[in-house]
DNA sequence: GTGGTCTAGACCACA
DNA sequence: GTGGTCTAGACCACG
């Protein structure tokens, strides 16, 4: 599970959870019934109160997101209905546009922008560059 | 001043009010002297309570973005450092990863992600395809 | 008319004007017929705007207090009904616990209150001590 | 803690607050490291809202008198040096300038104000009528 | 008309 | 349970 907190965004950081998740499990990322990490090293992980985490699941299972079999862990459910390629690509766009619209507004330049969209990427393929494509296009 | 809230976004009205305007000062968008809409006209536009506005502009002038006198309106200050290119960048990397981590969530790869960025950001551009930029470089 | 506004008390200005000006056509003070200050001079008098007196002035003739003729003037009305004696000692004795409960929680002894409770009445008689009291009792 | 609120008086509810704590700290009522009530309890005895109770504890914060940790409640801080004896008398001079001022425009006269104020004197005094206290001078 | 303050309700993070 | 924050409505002082 690859979960980023940004705590400076006012964003609840449970509602962030939440959406991670559950992006993860309509995308396929997570397959139904595997097994979601637990509270506690998920807290640990991320730095938050246990709490937290235990809000961000209770809302997923209210969501029916998942599953949660006290005693045993929780579980992605298997009749979530996963998001369709043009519904993927909706919520990406906004988030791109996010980040469009602020380079806009730093008067950063497409070329810039590009290359960091580039070094982004690589980092979080694990900090290996995909030198087969071309950065600088 | 065109300012676009995101009302589903978890991220505090305020906050996004904040971000924009100073975002806009930073990047010359709005040149110091320049007056601030008003708090009452502004609240009615975006739809959201005076206070909400009131509490941005507190916050831009603590900030020292911009300066208020009672009873006149707010105003762009003249002694505001814009950012520094390196902050622009630091600024900019929390949206980008934000989309990274989404695409990586939805396993959009990556070629489909840089294929929705560069469409994005023609899009933005006033809908010249990118070929027609590249010769400006 | 002495009036008397305390900025720093939080009570809103007008009404500490409404109060007191009422207090005083209640009492007798201002007798019915009399005039009352003009808005402008009594603002500048109490270093307050203008739309602040008028505000307490308007406050008063809803009260049936006062009337204002317009071009005129304001002036206390005939058929307002004077506080008691009873009524005037009940609102005299709220302030006087304000006062002496203050004295207890700062533990202000009795004799140093008394001696402040003297010093405060010489003050408005206009500086006059009254030496047939006995202001060390 | 025992506060008292006058809902009439005009005068904020969260300044009341703060002013009875604050005298109550100076005056040496409550002791440095002592506990006060809790926000929600105290919120609910006074009928006011949390967030007013609230604001008064920041205030008081803000002005060194409490410390307050959060999930653990709000302390009386150590190092707050009490009223020195003239600030004590400044604060006593406004209350009773209000009142005599009162008095004046009830057309109250000396005497009666100075027989209702050792009538209140005694009162707080748990009834004990003045002779008895002037033995102890 | 302008900005500022007080009170309130709902939600959040943490223990 | 604790304190903290965001949004909102009503009222105030001032020009």
């Amino acid at each position: 599970m690859m979960i980023r907190i940004d705590f400076k965004s006012g964003k609840p950081i449970y509602l962030q959870v939440v959406d991670q998740i559950r992006y993860a499990a309509a995308s396929g990322q997570l397959r139904p019934g595997a097994a979601l990490p637990s509270i506690r090293p998920l807290a640990q992980e991320l730095r938050v109160n246990r709490n937290t985490i235990a809000k961000a699941y209770t809302e997923l299972e209210n969501q029916g997101v998942i599953e949660t079999l006290a005693g045993k862990g929780s579980f992605v459910k298997d009749n979530h209905s996963p998001f369709t390629k043009q519904a993927k690509q909706k919520l990406l766009v906004g988030e791109i546009d996010q980040a469009v619209v602020t380079a806009h507004h730093l008067q950063v330049d497409r070329e810039t922008f590009l290359r960091l969209v580039h070094e982004r990427l690589d980092h979080y393929s694990g900090g290996t560059p995909e030198r087969k494509r071309k950065e600088s296009k």
